[in-house]
DNA sequence: TAATATTACGTATTACGTAAAGATT
DNA sequence: AATCTTTACGTAATACGTAATATTA
């Protein structure tokens, strides 16, 4: 159970139709088609009655649904609340730097320190204990 | 992030040593590491502290733990309702075979479709419409 | 030195896309 | 014929293990 494969299996339940699900997902249709067949062999039964018409979810699928939502929200909650703590970060930083090489590779650096975490305050310095000055 | 990624971080966050958590996942420490390293890189914050003594879970790491856990156990509880929703299928199938073939084919058939729904009734026909009889 | 994690690298697995084949309306 | 899924198969991505390289007690 791997987790493109409930991905496109959450796909083709919503849509009802392996080839839109396929092209929902960027994805070629056998391909996604065999990545099913693989979930359906692993959990022992099948997902869909495939008809003409559309692809169904069987009561084994519709059992399966939705835990595989749950972990799909999960993943996705997991990521969110990492990506917004990024900001949560306070503090300050103390930073000593020699002024004669310091302004060919900090200005980078603090760039995107800061991007990554605007809620710390970056302070270099000149030289230690001594005529410090916030960036 | 992947579904064996989550195994080994959960593996590592509970035992807080990489190598150990390797040898519980069954895989080389390398490996395990890399993956680590690999859903680090994909959610942009390093989830463990590594000290020599052991691995201790960052902020972010333990704010990523109960999101990972809870997409374990669901991934386990989808499989396990499938499991145990094979034994629930009831009904009845009537199922006509020819008397001079059927022998040969029709056991194994027969043997593992009643393993896989015990619930479902099987009733096999000499000929349509006549002298039916339960397997 | 011992115990740990990372880097390097070759191998084996596997997910993918294209093409062809089935199946059904 | 048209639409959809599966099968076949070669390719590309990748997870793995072994070995070597840090790193620190």
């Amino acid at each position: 159970m791997e987790m493109h494969q409930l991905r496109y299996f959450a796909a083709v339940a919503r849509t009802g139709n392996f080839s839109r699900a396929a092209r929902e997902c960027r994805v070629a249709q056998p391909s996604l088609s065999q990545q099913i067949l693989k979930l359906e062999d692993e959990v022992g039964e099948r997902l869909f009655e495939r008809t003409q018409r559309q692809a169904l979810l069987t009561p084994a699928g519709s059992l399966f649904l939705p835990h595989a939502l749950s972990i799909l929200e999960a993943a996705e909650r997991g990521r969110q609340e990492i990506r917004e703590m990024g900001g949560q970060v306070r503090g300050k930083i103390l930073l000593g730097a020699l002024p004669t090489i310091a302004p060919y590779f900090l200005p980078d650096i603090i760039r995107s320190f800061r991007t990554k975490y605007p809620g710390v305050e970056l302070i270099i310095m000149r030289r230690p204990r001594n005529n410090s000055f916030v960036v």
